[in-house]
RNA sequence: GGGCCGGUAGAUCAGCGGUAGAUCGCCUGCUUUGCAAGCAGGAGGCCUCGGGUUCAAAUCCCGACCGGUCCA
């Protein structure tokens, strides 16, 4: 089945006197209300026809876009706030890519209901696939804002699909933007992506896409009867239209500037300008390369450039190939260094600490790539001028600017930047100096191990050495050869039947005896009706002890949810349909339920006093002791630590109280925010909130204390730095604390009475103790020096003709004669014998710089009867045997 | 999450199986002393840690830890 047989025949077309063509470029369908038009509408079948001619009723800033479009879906619509552009509610992407990510999974799959229905709003979205091509399309950029006006329609609730939708969108642009009705066209076209898929319009605007409207109502499946983009989907119950309108695109049509910079960031391109040496500034000349760009896909810089360099000339705007490439390259940089800023005010308010992986890595990314524009077009401002710069411009969608945190974040990578700047230029002079020249090879290394780009080593091996290295075209395919491997297998998960388990945990979580229902058994696991067994999750490990079964008893070997059932491994059968007691190791519980709600105690703290960067990461919750991962520039200070501690203790000490309760998911968000997901994300429609008065709210789903002053005292064991801006918490408290502080106090008392001093002098006896080692080993050393020079210099010669050879004879020590040996390979004498006779053995060793070592070895092994190992350079005899000089000489003399 | 590179004197690095090196910095003396410096001498190393191979490991192999970097 194909997804373009009539299914976007809409009666709304029809009465609006659009038709239905094929474009005769690409075949794709498209409706329009311009009988002349043959071609879609979509670069590179058409051109950009609105540079210089905007088709709009008038000039928008992407402040009036942005307004004009709430405003106009005002009435209709419940308006939504922007969502943050890191998606905590969700794992399987860095960074919101469209507005649809906002309610994915969770809404799109129907467990959780929509903040509105329908709904419109705009969503500041990041996209880093193209990252290199901005500044040099005209039309590319990092961030940009989606536009959304969706429904989604239930089997039993219907709201609007395709007929409202198109008119929705053809009213929007018609009538509050005042575009012609004949220049909009709808391309047909599929739409996929995350897990989803439908029918779709490209909308068109003078060569410029605007919007798509997707009808999305399936969903991927093997089994599947329609294929998009060589995925096969089949429907699902639920339809859901999401529109994306590009926010800085209708901006761009409506000012018809030259590249959607001037339209977008004029601001920052001003302030660039005026900041910088430029002296000469022509957008103008852009307009044409913009052009072009649109027509030349994939794109190619030289092709561009070759193809409006004479036009260019003509007019007199350049004089030379070169010049054209020069202005093109500066003007790149303005660009990129305006957008990429804007870009990280976005990340930035959202507390994205760069790093080397994961979202911080693209962070970081934008930043060594603005800081390289920063100097190709001298620009003497800071990033952090531009950056607070955007956010004056953009504070109605980006409200947070923790300016604190963003210097100490920029400050911390310029700082790192400037020393692999450093550090890479002294590595790129010693490779060359060593080779002579930088192979493809070098280059690739130098990349992908020291971050160093072929231009830079380029440039230095020019400057400092005077010598020009060849970058190879193909470079970046290079790169990604490099990282191309196949994808891992997934694991198949074994198959349990839907039984639904009745968690009493939640209901009482002192519960420690409970009676329940066998309803499913199979491989020594089972399912029961119910359980106060806490299964594994949200980092908090399962609970154990035993069940009662015919009087029995049956050891409990771990819980775990799949689904909506709680799976128990049991020790030994229990057969379906049998009544059972369980019995909960309630020490061990009451130890979990101390180290979680610590978990949640500390959290709130760091954040509190490290700032509000602070995220959890991960987490393990123990028995004995229990970890947390968050977010953070460095290991904190001693200070800093102690701090924690003690905010920590004062906590305890209030007794504030840890409340549990249930929300549904949009009221949840709107109280608490997306700081809820930090442990994980819940998945019905109520979400379970934790929260310890006026510290920390998550939504959790494990078992708590009623106050915290339950825990009675909490001491961090270790910091550690797991990753970049990732630090670890061990902690252990309640009971699990004081038996830490035991184990120190024992192990104290030990080192005490084995340094045979008192508390207060422990640690200068130590300090002691470290200076005595130390200098007894050094003397060991110089003693031993000592030894293998004298028995060197007390070497004797053996007169054997033709050959330079030395016999040392006396008692050596392991040490002693590993010297030995290795001084006379360095003096490299021809032929050497040390001779050690110790009152455990005799030995005698044979060092040969020329001669044969072993076969000498074997001879004298044979005349005395000694056992023989060796090589060509070193063989040694052991064993009983007496031998001195004089036989020496003697056996070797028959030679 | 995966790949690659690295960890040697206070700093930057060389050495890559045979008794630990250079440059800068530091200390002492001399010379010139306006400064920069010059000359002579000296101190400073658990060669990240733990296993293995070897007569012998900073060096080769395996593993940990730490740092850097690229990709997703």
């Amino acid at each position: 089945m194909s997804l373009s047989t009539g299914e976007l025949d809409l009666e709304f077309f029809k009465q609006s006197g659009f038709q239905k063509k094929s474009c005769v470029s690409c075949g794709h369908y498209f409706w329009t209300l311009d009988s002349n038009r043959k071609t879609c509408g979509d670069p590179p079948c058409d051109s950009y026809t609105f540079i210089g001619n905007s088709p709009a009723n008038r000039q928008y800033t992407i402040k009036e876009v942005r307004s004009l479009f709430l405003d106009f879906f005002k009435g209709t619509h419940k308006i939504i706030g922007p969502y943050p552009v890191v998606p905590r509610w969700r794992d399987d992407v860095l960074l919101v890519n469209a507005s649809i990510y906002n309610f994915q999974p969770h809404v799109t799959s129907g467990r959780v209901s929509p903040p509105g229905n329908p709904l419109a709003m705009s969503q500041p979205s990041v996209r880093m696939l193209d990252t290199d091509l901005v500044g040099e399309t005209g039309r590319h950029l990092t961030s940009f804002e989606m536009m959304c006006h969706d429904s989604f329609n239930y089997k039993d609730k219907f709201v609007y699909w395709k007929e409202e939708t198109t008119k929705y969108c053809h009213k929007f642009l018609t009538e509050a933007m005042g575009i012609d009705p004949k220049l909009i066209s709808y391309k047909e076209k599929p739409w996929s992506g995350g897990g989803n898929g439908g029918n779709a319009f490209e909308v068109l605007i003078a060569g410029l896409e605007v919007a798509t409207l997707v009808f999305m109502d399936m969903v991927i499946d093997p089994e599947g009867t329609v294929e998009i983009d060589g995925n096969r989907y089949s429907k699902m119950d639920m339809m859901i239209v999401d529109t994306g309108y590009g926010l800085e695109r209708l901006a761009w049509l409506s000012n018809g500037t030259a590249t959607v910079y001037q339209a977008v960031l004029p601001y920052a391109i001003d302030h660039i300008v005026k900041n910088s040496s430029i002296r000469q500034w022509e957008p103008e000349s852009l307009a044409l390369l913009s052009r072009h760009s649109a027509e030349i896909e994939p794109f190619d810089r030289d092709t561009v450039l070759d193809r409006s360099f004479p036009e260019l000339k003509n007019k007199g705007l350049v004089n030379s190939r070169e010049e054209l490439e020069r202005q093109f390259d500066l003007a790149k940089a303005v660009y990129t260094i305006a957008d990429h800023t804007k870009t990280l005010m976005i990340l930035f308010s959202d507390y994205v600490i760069p790093s080397n992986v994961k979202v911080g890595y693209l962070a970081r990314l934008l930043i060594r790539r603005a800081l390289r524009a920063k100097a190709e077009c001298s620009y003497t401002g800071s990033l952090f001028d531009l950056i607070r710069l955007h956010h004056h411009h953009l504070k109605d969608v980006i409200h947070n600017f923790p300016e604190s945190f963003i210097l100490e974040a920029l400050s911390e990578e310029e700082r790192k930047y400037s020393e692999l700047e450093q550090k890479g230029e002294s590595l790129i002079l010693r490779t060359f100096d060593r080779k002579g020249s930088l192979s493809t090879e070098d280059l690739v290394t130098l990349y992908d191990s020291s971050g160093i780009i072929p231009e830079t080593a380029a440039r230095i091996v020019l400057e400092k050495r005077n010598a020009r290295i060849a970058i190879p075209g193909d470079f970046n395919s290079l790169i990604t050869l490099l990282h191309e491997k196949p994808e891992a297998a997934k694991k198949k998960a074994k198959n349990y039947p839907d039984i639904f388990t009745r968690p009493l945990y939640y209901d009482d979580t002192s519960i420690k005896e409970f009676n329940a229902l066998v309803l499913y058994s199979s491989e020594k696991e089972i399912i029961p009706n119910q359980t106060a067994f806490y299964p594994d999750g949200g980092g908090q490990p399962t609970d154990l002890g035993y069940f009662t079964y015919r009087g029995k008893r049956v050891e409990m070997l771990g819980a775990s949810r799949i689904g909506r059932s709680i799976v128990h491994k049991v020790e030994t059968e229990i057969p379906e349909h049998s009544r059972i007691i369980g019995h909960v190791d309630y020490f061990r519980r009451h130890r979990l339920m101390v180290h979680h709600s610590s978990t949640h105690l500390l959290l709130g703290v760091l954040r509190e006093v490290l700032g509000e960067h602070v995220w959890q990461s991960g987490v393990q919750k123990g028995v004995d002791r229990s970890r947390i991962d968050v977010t953070h520039f460095r290991k904190p200070s001693d200070s800093e630590m102690r701090q924690i501690e003690k905010k920590c203790l004062e906590y305890i000490t209030q007794g504030r109280a840890i409340a549990v309760r249930n929300m549904e998911w949009n009221k949840a968000i709107t109280k608490y925010g997306f700081r809820l997901f930090e442990g994980g994300v819940p998945e019905g429609n109520t979400i379970r909130v934790v929260e310890i008065d006026g510290v920390d709210a998550e939504g959790c789903g494990g078992t708590h204390l009623k106050n915290t002053s339950e825990i009675g005292f909490l001491k961090i064991l270790k910091v550690e730095t797991i990753q970049e801006g990732i630090q670890r918490f061990t902690f252990a408290s309640g009971e699990a604390a004081l038996d830490y502080v035991q184990e120190i106090y024992s192990n104290e008392q030990f080192i005490e009475s084995e340094l045979t001093t008192v508390p207060e002098k422990v640690v200068s006896s130590v300090s002691k103790l470290v200076e005595e080692n130390l200098e007894l080993r050094k003397g060991k050393e110089k003693h031993l020096k000592e030894k293998v020079e004298a028995a060197i210099a007390n070497a004797q010669p053996l007169h054997i003709p033709n050959t330079e050879s030395i016999f040392i004879e006396g008692s050596f020590g392991e040490d002693e004669m590993k010297g030995i040996i290795n001084a006379l390979f360095s003096l490299k004498k021809e032929l050497s014998f040390v001779l050690s006779r110790t009152t455990e053995s005799t030995e005698l060793r044979i060092v040969a710089s020329k001669d044969d070592a072993i076969s000498i070895g074997r001879k004298l092994a044979a005349r005395i009867g000694a056992s023989v190992e060796g090589n060509k350079r070193h063989a040694q005899l052991s064993g009983q045997f007496s031998i001195d000089k004089s036989l020496i000489r003697a056996i070797l003399d028959q030679r």
